[in-house]
DNA sequence: CTGTTAGCGCCTTCAT
DNA sequence: ATGAAGGCGCTAACAG
């Protein structure tokens, strides 16, 4: 009978204390319940909030996440990658430090891969597993920014983007010259009101004399630490936002709401990225292209677009 | 030859992309190459810096980082402990909801424990392996947050504590009052100037309101997200910090230099603690009791006490 | 429905 | 200096 069996079993485990070996489990199988993510920089409110919701996701599912931060540096992201892959991870999701990523480290990898945010769909016709493509439409999502500045007036908007030669920081910094109406022929490293700087407090503090001094009255900031440390410098030069220098952000955050003053964003959607990145990571014949969806949110750092607030 | 035979072994590795399989090594030998992580809140920056410089320490040691947030809730950490426990860790990380931490869940386990916010060291005479405890002077911190503002001239000092029951938040209380000049008798949750509230933006922001009705003109915060809230809600409400607000919080992180106003906190020498960390979780015959050392940063969300300033 | 067995990839031990 | 064998704990396959 088997529910006597049962029984016995389950005093068994109760008595001696056994848990499952799961080291031995996913050497059976080849398949561990373990994921890895690796992303720049987990002080980042951005991907320390979106490396939360992935857990949380995963963890329901029955995944243990590895993490690891690369510092934003290549040599270092390598090696986690490496490492990642002799933990035997059942998939992987990578918040790369550049685009393209160097796909090849993980060319024979057959568990499934993620390029969180990839500009282009990665081809890998010869990659050993899935590979997934989170495409967020960083030009438009830029221009979009710009274009609410334009609307509440500003005439003169400077564009902070990430270090130099990043290809995420050429969609953006595309898409904010594109709201500005140029044709697309201009190099935006050439323009005068676009500076660069790592994605930290520090890179948007430095930036913020100079776009002073340039004139700016609004200042696209490609993430919310650079919009952070630009707004604290401002601040403390005297000049006030919004009547001075009105601010927006790349990925913002529910922090936003909380800073002095608050933080107007472009959003993304993390729940539902993270819902479609679970199914297409681990189920089959699912998209191998995810692409969330963006929403602005207008706080205190720019002037209301409705009139009847200016 | 050694270096004939080693050099075909590097060709075939090379040519077959042979990688280690860490589950074989782990099965083998019983110890894995991953420690665990347990964390109430990711998004707090204390804890996202926190488990950064972990990860950054133990990644230069050779392990891999599991990490899982309990969103401060007792039944889900109890699930993440076993889950950890099944994925063979070689370690486990536990800043916990709750003191005491419910050790016994972690009783028969051999690989060491260190319980990262203990306010008591941890007896386990019947533990199966390393029980190490970080043992923060939360009261004494506290203590000395509210004297950097009695010496700062405020008089009506408010704190807002940690949910309440939670034994860490009753040390800082202790430590409010004691500096208060309180002889010990009083219990800090029958205080007019003692509220509560979650360890979150929201839970500051909530709070800012009461603090103000109660003529406060000084506050200590039990983290930084609980101050920032405040913050926020003290100048949305049209008053001014420092001048008629000071405001000082607990766990202080390099945030807390690019808030408007930046905020005052006690902060943890992390560095020191992780690496006295790593030797007591990874090596025999160590300590295990570790004492952080706290230092004050003054910043502009409270006076100077350079009267020279004033 | 229950019990037995083989083998996942590695490392240690022992034999050559 | 190299090779061979055993076994870590689990699960899939198969036998009874």
């Amino acid at each position: 009978m088997a529910s006597k069996t049962r029984e016995r079993v389950l005093a068994a485990i109760e008595k001696t204390g056994y848990r499952p070996n799961n080291a031995a489990r996913t050497l059976l199988t080849g398949k561990s319940s373990t994921l890895g993510m690796v992303i720049p920089d987990l002080t980042n409110p951005f991907l320390s909030h979106m490396v939360q919701c992935i857990e949380d996701k995963f963890f329901e599912l029955g995944y243990s996440l590895l993490i690891a931060d690369s510092h934003d540096d290549l040599a270092r992201e390598k090696r986690i990658i490496e490492t990642m892959i002799s933990q035997q991870v059942a998939g992987l999701i990578w918040y790369s430090v550049d685009q393209p990523s160097p796909v090849e480290l993980v060319k024979d990898m057959r568990q499934p891969v993620a390029f969180m945010n990839a500009c282009y769909p990665v081809k890998m016709l010869d990659a050993a597993g899935k590979r997934i493509s989170v495409l967020e439409d960083e030009c438009g999502a830029a221009a979009e920014l710009t274009s609410e500045l334009i609307e509440r007036g500003c005439t003169t908007i400077g564009h902070l983007g990430g270090p130099k030669g990043r290809i995420n920081s050429a969609e953006r910094s595309r898409g904010w010259l594109q709201a500005l109406g140029d044709d697309g022929s201009r190099n935006p490293d050439s323009h005068p009101l676009h500076l660069t700087a790592p994605y930290t407090h520090e890179g948007g503090w430095d930036a913020a004399e100079e776009f002073l001094r340039l004139g700016c009255d609004g200042i696209v900031a490609s993430n919310e630490m650079q919009a952070v440390g630009l707004m604290a410098h401002i601040a403390a030069l005297g000049h006030r936002i919004p009547e001075d220098v009105s601010i927006v952000a790349m990925h913002g955050t529910p922090h936003a709401a909380f800073y002095v003053p608050s933080l107007s964003a472009m959003h993304i959607d993390i729940e539902g990225l993270v819902n479609k990145l679970s199914i297409s990571l681990l189920k089959k014949d699912t998209p191998d292209t995810i692409v969330p969806s963006l929403y602005f949110v207008e706080r205190a750092s720019c002037f209301s677009r409705d009139i009847s607030k200016c």
